[in-house]
DNA sequence: TCCATATTTAACATGTATGTTAAATACAGA
DNA sequence: TCTGTATTTAACATACATGTTAAATATGGA
């Protein structure tokens, strides 16, 4: 997909279980077509265009070593991605008893307990 | 898919900028079917079904009010790609730290600026 | 009940993704 | 140069993704 954006294009490499598996046995250190293909069930020219699609979307780097081409794992095709979900982090790192308080807080059926000031009997 | 690994939806439902800026819409607050499909160029059905898609990968949440889904952001539900991906923070901090010793080292003007080639952009 | 509004489902078209096997290519070494 | 090893490309099959339009469904209100 020569026409995607950079975050899909990284999204849908992400998206693939023997990719991710790739990526994380890139994490151990660099490995041949060979090497990464062998723990799974599946043809050689499958992994080949699974390394394609992590090649093209920046997430491997490739350099042949006679007739090996030993990949490696490139950290920063993963950093516009981590950089896009980290904006949501809030949403998911909000606990429930702050999300609680708000609504009380900002609900009009409840009483503002907020301690305004403590009113001093004069 | 519903027979697709959390992972795998997860990241596969970010793939789309559609998707993606319904998100964004979603985390400024909650909206209709019919608020969050306006801005597109697109049929209702269409954004429909990528409500679904969202919804499918816990992204999303929706409640009905009359005649009206009322869709929100689930936090939560980009928890575990945030995860995954933070594993690898680390392979694109050390990457910006070689790149960066690497322009200081050879490039005679040290120019500040960042050399983000953006590809595939569209 | 009937109608308008909001949304989803159905039916369809088309392009993309992913797997296969067979052939092609690239390199090292005898 | 010939051969074996490593990997990619070609040709093909199939399934999925995503868009369309038309019809169906759900709710509220006259």
């Amino acid at each position: 997909m020569l026409n995607m954006d950079v975050l899909s294009q990284t999204f849908s490499a992400l998206a693939d279980p023997t990719r991710r598996a790739i990526l994380a046995r890139l994490a151990a250190g660099g490995a041949t077509v060979g090497e990464l293909a062998e723990p799974f069930d599946m043809s050689l020219p499958a992994v080949s265009r699974h390394l394609k699609v992590l090649t093209d979307a920046g997430l491997i780097e490739r350099h042949t070593e006679a007739q090996w081409r030993r990949c490696e794992l490139r950290g920063e095709g993963l950093r516009a991605a981590a950089d896009w979900i980290e904006h949501y982090r809030r949403f998911w790192e909000a606990s429930f008893d702050r999300l609680d308080a708000f609504l009380k807080d900002t609900d009009p059926k409840t009483k503002k307990g907020k301690p305004n000031a403590r009113r001093k009997d004069r």
